[in-house]
Formats: structure tokens, sequence, C-alpha cells
RNA sequence: GGGCGAGUGGCGGAAUCGGCAGACGCGCAGGACUUAGGAUCCUGUCCCGAAAGGGGUAGAGGUUCAACUCCUCUCUCGCCCACCA
């Protein structure tokens, strides 16, 4: 049988029924086994897969199978991220209910999924909208209130009206919402909150433990997290002497401070302004400044404005008077929402107290005898030096200057050494329907009850119209919204908010450990024998949102006591993405592939091969069709070659006969033993793991085998079978197929060991020396390995060409590498 | 403005504890064969040159017997952060 197409949906049929009868991928906890978890970001279930997902779910596969093979206890999961708009919206556009939808979505998905063949436990398939996985949602929520990390406060919210719900910091990407891409704008609302920032010091400090993911997403989270050392100083106001708190990393210039900066909604302006003859231009100001968009503000480039409030502050460490003033770029929200301001040494305030013509005094000289005078600067002094104008300082470098201040200011109650974090705490209250229910009862007269766990899941009603248009859905439900105060049994109201879905995603793969336990989130013996995860999977959109929640969720498990472990992805790879004509595939630009389609006209298998070894797992992936035609050619010649070449024989060979070509053949086969177990498992180099492959197949094509030569025909289907099994876990059907055309004795290939090779069999009884003259390229030689220097100085100079080369001048230096180079220099 | 990463044939990409640049594949060119198949097989394929040889890993320098690999500067692209005090 050639194979063609109907032949390959044949065996691609034929095998994945098999691995799904036999159960060769269901996981079980074997405490004499060790564990190996291979976990993928789990898809949003839109129904059809793309060829993200494909590159994905084929490079976790492959990691999945080959631990299999070496013997590990193999969890490999599938589920859906469930919860979520675009449910909503289809609901909408079809006229049917996001559950409906989503769950013929799932079911469409699986089937592709299961198309490419590969290895998840599908018995430990779980869903998100399933009552059964949010209830424990819902139970979380209530430990976390139980603990003071969920709460509920009114703050000015990022809100998208496109979505026409609330996001957190991390879902707005540059002012816009990260699913929509709608603008995103300030509403003030009450909505509930996660205290991640509880977790601050720890989430940044274990990121140190994070040695196997991509420093580019540690640096992301330490970035985000934003932890910055400095000095709360206490300034005071002068008439009432009501504390100002500032926040600095500059403690050193604290005597160049010539005036204040607060925000405009800092809490003493009010105060200081009520009754001035100023104050209704500074309201005026005021107004102005809050009602411009974030985005607008934060702009770099904007001149800063600001407005003199007419008071003065004391500074602590000199009892100076100077200036208040009220400016757009002093943001409430970072630091305390007060600023000292040092023009000298800072860029913006500079420029500020030009405009506004406000004093400056340099305290840092870039060199100790250099007198810069302020009338000289054109620019604010931002670099390192020494203090002067700072009394007992003067003289110390600015850098110890900035401990030593820190230290006296604390001494004297000035200030305190402090730190200030850019991570907000978590926003998840949503707007939507289609979400897990947040287990909140209002009682009018005991206030916000948390519902007890007895009556866990709150769930959903399937009886709304989604219409999309504003408020939350669940508000519109009569017999949801009303119920019963758990506590007082009086008449009550719900909470009709529901939880941002990444909430669901924070902990689904402890779920995954015990997918159909009902009385716990999870079972605490399988979590710890399963987790943490060995191997991660996903796209780099998720190096702060999810991966940092699902941070937080550990810690927080860890804390609850239920856990060993406080970081739950032990390796991280972040795979690259898959391009069209430059471009990122997606609909809006109309160049997308469909897998389906791809699987339909060459195979799974063919497929898989691709993507692997057309790049890097981390690198993007530019899609081309003459790709698949180029692994469909390749998997064709295995085939041909295990259907033809391949003759039962029994292998038992004798090395002592082999000759010349028979070693060299064995030399291929144990050096891609070598070569493709180092590339999967250092690093997932899967494109040169298939080259090596291509190698070792092209050298078992060209070996020959005289007909009746038992011996050589062994040491052939030797190197053909091994082909086949290293091969396995990058495409399996057709391995399977093959290891029971070529005679395998175990149920399925995953079943077989994984090869080791044999170091003898790499050694060479001649290598070739590169001769160069001056780094020059001037011959090469044959020589028996291992040969010293002074062999090789000999035989390479004796050459006429060499000779020739040289032409008679004398040679300086003689530079040998074993066994590569010979460096003649003239 | 700050940080991180990258730049190699017509294309995807190999090679980086410094040691033959372009593995493997796609594409292309020439040929063989044919049970016309999605064929298959063989040969060639960095550039200039008839050859000898010369040039060549974004650009310019440097270190070294030897540099895609290390150092300095510049350019280009990608990503992240950003009035962060």
């Amino acid at each position: 049988m050639p194979y063609t197409t109907h032949e390959i949906h044949r065996i691609e049929e034929k095998w994945q029924k098999i691995w799904r009868e036999k159960k060769i991928f269901s996981a079980a906890m074997d405490s004499n086994k060790k564990k190996y978890y291979v976990l993928e970001m789990f898809p949003y279930p839109s129904g059809k897969i793309h060829m993200g997902h494909v590159r994905n779910y084929t490079i976790a596969d492959v990691i999945a199978r080959f631990r299999m093979m070496q013997g590990r206890n193999v969890l490999h999961p599938m589920g859906y991220d469930a919860f979520g708009q675009p449910a909503e919206n289809a609901a909408i556009k079809h006229k049917t209910g996001p559950a409906k939808w989503t769950y013929g979505c799932i079911d469409q998905m699986r089937a592709e999924l299961k198309r490419m063949g590969f290895s998840y436990d599908w018995d430990r398939e779980l869903a998100t909208c399933d009552p059964e996985y949010y209830r424990w949602n819902q139970w979380i929520f209530l430990k976390m209130y139980e603990r003071g990390l969920a709460y509920k406060k009114a703050s000015p919210v990022n809100w998208c009206e496109s979505c026409q719900t609330t996001l957190a910091n991390e879902e707005v990407v540059n002012d816009a919402c990260w699913r929509c891409k709608a603008p995103v704008v300030q509403k003030n609302l009450e909505q509930w909150y996660l205290k991640i920032t509880h977790y601050a010091e720890p989430l940044l400090e274990d990121l140190k433990k994070l040695a196997n993911w991509p420093s580019r997403v540690v640096a992301m989270q330490e970035n985000w997290i934003g932890k910055s050392h400095g000095v709360n100083i206490f300034f005071f106001w002068k008439k009432t002497g009501e504390r100002i708190t500032v926040f600095t990393t500059r403690a050193d210039t604290i005597f160049g401070a010539t005036y204040v900066v607060l925000a405009p909604e800092h809490p003493l302006v009010d105060k200081m302004i009520a009754g001035t003859p100023g104050e209704k231009e500074i309201r005026v100001f005021i107004e102005k400044v809050t009602n411009e968009s974030k985005s607008l503000r934060v702009t770099g480039d904007k001149k800063k404005e600001g407005i003199f409030t007419g008071q003065y502050a004391v500074n602590p460490v000199n009892g100076e008077e100077i200036p208040i003033w009220i400016a757009d770029y002093v943001l409430m929200e970072y630091g305390t929402g007060a600023i000292m301001a040092v023009p000298t040494h800072d860029q913006r305030d500079f420029l500020f107290a030009k405009e506004h013509k406000l004093p400056m005094r340099i305290v840092i000289q870039d060199h100790p005898n250099s007198n810069a005078k302020v009338s000289d600067l054109k620019e604010a002094y931002e670099g390192q030096g020494v203090l002067v104008n700072s009394k007992q300082f003067d003289g110390t470098d600015n850098e110890s200057a900035k401990t030593k201040i820190a230290q006296w200011m604390t001494q004297n109650k000035m200030g305190e050494v402090t730190a200030h974090w850019r991570l907000r705490d978590w926003l998840i209250s949503r707007q939507r329907y289609w979400g897990t229910p947040i287990p909140i009862i209002y009682c009018p007269k005991c206030g916000a009850v948390p519902v007890p766990e007895k009556d866990l899941p709150v769930e959903l009603p399937s009886n709304i119209q989604i219409t999309g248009k504003g408020g939350s859905p669940l508000a519109q439900c009569e017999e949801f919204v009303n119920t019963n105060c758990p506590n007082c049994n009086g008449k009550a109201k719900r909470e009709t908010d529901t939880m941002a879905t990444f909430f669901d995603s924070s902990w689904y793969y402890l779920r995954f450990c015990s997918p159909r336990n009902d009385r716990k989130i999870f079972d605490e013996k399988e979590v710890n024998y399963w987790m943490p995860v060995d191997q991660y999977i996903g796209g780099i959109e998720h190096a702060i949102l999810h991966l940092l929640y699902s941070r937080f969720f550990m810690k927080f498990f860890k804390d609850l006591g239920l856990v060993n472990f406080d970081e739950p992805f032990a390796r991280l790879l972040t795979q690259g993405m898959v391009l069209k004509d430059g471009e990122v595939m997606s609909k809006s630009r109309g160049n997308t592939v469909d897998p389906d389609e791809i699987i339909g006209r060459y195979g799974a298998d063919p497929l898989r091969l691709c993507i692997l070894f057309a790049a890097p797992p981390e690198d993007q992936l530019e899609w081309s069709n003459g790709a698949v035609d180029g692994s469909w050619k390749f998997l064709n010649r295995i085939w041909n070659l295990a259907e033809q070449r391949f003759a039962p024989v029994e292998d038992n060979i004798s090395a002592a006969d082999s000759d010349q070509e028979d070693k060299d053949l064995e030399r291929e086969r144990n050096a891609a033993i070598k070569k493709v177990t180092e590339d999967i498992s250092e690093g997932y180099k899967f494109n040169t793991a298939v080259s090596t492959l291509m190698i070792l197949m092209n050298a078992a094509d060209k070996y020959k085998v005289v007909t009746g030569n038992t011996a050589k025909q062994a040491l052939l289907n030797r190197a053909i079978r091994t082909v086949i099994v290293l091969l396995a876990p990058f495409t399996p059907h057709i391995c399977e197929e093959l290891w029971e055309k070529t005679g395998g004795n175990e149920k399925s290939v995953m079943n077989v060991s994984w090869p080791s090779f044999d170091a003898r069999a790499l050694e060479r009884d001649s290598v070739q020396v590169v001769a160069q003259i001056n780094g020059k390229l001037r011959g090469k030689f044959q020589v028996a390995s291992g040969s010293s220097e002074e062999e090789v100085r000999e035989i390479v100079l004796a050459d006429a060409r060499i000779q020739e080369f040289i032409s008679g001048k004398p040679v300086k230096r003689f530079i040998y590498i074993a066994d590569k180079v010979a460096n003649i220099v003239i």
C-alpha cells in the first residue's frame, strides 16, 4: 500500500481508536514512578482550532510522548477556558444561549483536537463553565473573603464602552481593551477586588526560583510588579502643621528640594485652597486635569501644567519654607500622590521650574572641583557625583548619601525607608452574564453576607435574555436576584456581577489532578504528587496576566495549607506566533489557514512534522504550504524505506564482522539517538532533531544490502526501527503503523523504551583535519583519530600544496586542535 | 526615555565553552525512469571568476594563530515598560 492521503487517514483513525481503547494515555498516581506533568494553556472554545493551537499542542505532545517513552508517569490533560464574552456575543448573533453555544463549540473543538492525535488523558477533560468547576471558583472567593483578600471598594476603574464592563489593569493595553481594542475610560464604581498586592513581595522574590522560565517573561513580571525602593519624607504644611508625605528614590537630593507638588486629587488640596483668593482658578485647573483621560495626561512629551496653591511646606531637614504646587504630572495612584521637586537633578522638575520661574539649587556636582552654577544649567544633572549645599553630607558621593540620609532621617523622625509598588489590586467584577456568579448576598440588615459553603454553587440561571446592552444581565433575572439572607433569613439580593475569567484559569492546572472530586476543590495527595507542572507551554501574551494571577493563587493555596509548594510552573516555554505573509494569522486580516483543511489534504502527521521542523518553538513561524509538502515527502520516504527495505531476519550481528559501511551506519544510528535525545530534552530543538532523523534516514536509504546477507539486513532493520522509534513523538500515527509492520512486539510504540546510544559506536578510526595557513583554509587531511600534534604536523607539512602556499617562508607557529584544525602561522 | 531580544543564501533555518559558514529542508536548474503519481530517483545550487583564487554572517573598528560566535560604536527590526517621583 502506498502512503496516500486515504491511507494516512485510515492509519490515523486506526491508531487514535487503539490509543483510546487501550487507554494508553490515561494517567494514574503512582508513587513508585517519577511523574511528569505537561500542560499547555487551555483554549477558549471558539469551535475551531487555529494554527497557533496546533503549534502549541504539537510541541506539548512531543514532550509528553518523549517523557512517556523515557518511562515517566505522564499527566497530559486538556480542558476549556469556557466562560467569557465571545459566547454572549455569539448568543446574541445566533439567537441562542451562551451555554448551548459554548458546549457546541467544545464538541467541535474536541473532535478537531482528537484528529491531531494528541496524547491527552481525555477522562480528565474539564470546562470552566461547568457548575462542578466554577463552584470552586466561588469557594476560593469565599476563602479569600474570609481572609480579607477579597474586598469591595469604590474607586475609579477602567471601563470598556464596547464590552460594557470593567477591566483589570492587566487587561488594559495602550489605554484600550485588550480583547476588543475599544478605548478604555475611567469610571467611579464599587467593585470587587482581590488583594494580589498582599503577595507583592513573594511574587517578586520568587521570580528568582523560576530559572527555567524565559528571562523575558521574568523581566516583564518584575517590571509589572515594579518595586521601587526609597524614602517617605515627612514635609509639613506650614499653616496647620499637617503632614505631607512625599515619596522619593532620591533622598540624596533632599537639600535641593525647592518646591512640593501635589496631585490634583490629593486629599489636602481641598483644605489648602478653600477660601483663598486663588481658589476659583485652582478649581478650574483641577477640574480640567481630572477630566482629561489618563492617556492624555500621562503622555511624556506633553507640557507639564501646574498652579501655585498659595501655601507653603516646610522641609524637615532644614526647616526651609517652599511653595506647594499642584500639577498634572503627579499621579495620585503612584507613591503618595505628592513629590518634592529637585529641578537641578530631575529633568521633569527642571522643565516645570523653568516654565514657572521656580527656584533651583545644585546639590550634586559631577566633579568635586567643578562649580556649575544654576544659571549655567541647560538641563537637569541626573548623573552621579558628590553632594554640595547639603550641610553635614557635603562631600559624600551621592550613591552612599542615599542610605546615609535615609538613616539620618529615620533616626530623627523626618522620614522612613519604604518601597512602593506598581502592582495594583486585581479588579475581578464584570458586568457580564457568562461567568462565575460572585457568591455574595446583600441584606438590608446584615450588609454583604457571603453565601455559605453548603449552598455552593450559586448557579447561573439559564433563562436569561442576553442583549449586550448596559448593566449586569443577571440583575434582570428576579428569581436569581431575590433570595434570603443566610444570616437573618430576611429578604435579600444577590450580587449580580460575575468574575473575570482569568479567575477561572488561575487554578485549573490543580483541578486536572483530581478533576472529578465533588467534595473538595482538589485532592491534596494527588496535587502534591503531580504538581508543579513540569512543563507549561503557551503564548507570550500571557506573560503577565494569566501567569501572574496563577502564581498569586498558588501562594494563597500554600497559605491555606492545601499544598506544599508555591510556584505552579517549573518550566515555561512561550511558543512563537504562526504568521502568514509576515503577519499574525487572524480572521480580521483574512490570512488564516484552517488546520482541519490541512489535515484533510495531508493528514495530521505531516502537519505536526511541518510545524515542528519549520522553526524552533520559541521563534515566529511563517506558514507555507510548501513546507507541508516537504514533510509529506519525508514521511513518504520513510514509509517506502520500511515497506521496501525492511525484511524480518534475526538480529545477530557481531561487531567483528562489520565493514566500513556497517560501522558508518551504526555510527549514524547512535549519533542520531544521542542528538535527538539531547535536542528534545535540552531546549526543545525539534527542528534540528527532525533534520537529524532525515540524515539517519538518508544514510539507511543509501546503505546497500546484498540479498541473502542477513547480517547487513539486520543492521538496516535496526536503523529503520531506530528512525521509527525516535520519530514516534513527532508523528505518532505513521510510526505506530510502521512499528507494527516492522514486527514491533509492544502493543504501541509508545510503550517502547526510548533508546540509548553506544558511545563506542560513535568513535571513528580516522578523522578529517582541516589545514589552515594564517587562518585560511588550504587543505584537508584524513588522519588517524587521536593523532599527536607532531604526527599531524609531519603529514601536513609534507604536503606539496601546503608547501606551495608556504613558499619557503618560516613557520612561526603550528597550532593543532585535536582531530579538528591545524593552523600554520607564517 | 529605560529595558530585553534579534539581524546568516531566493526562502525556512543550521553552526555560538572561538576552530571547514550555510547542516537539514523548501525552491530552482539539468538529467534518468515511468506501473503518469501529490510521482520517484540522480546531479548541481552563497557571490565574483574559465580556472587558480578572491569575497562573504546588518555596518565600522578591536582582541586572537583563528570571530556568525568575544569587546566597542553605529544602523535596522521586534517586544515590554514609561510624567513611576
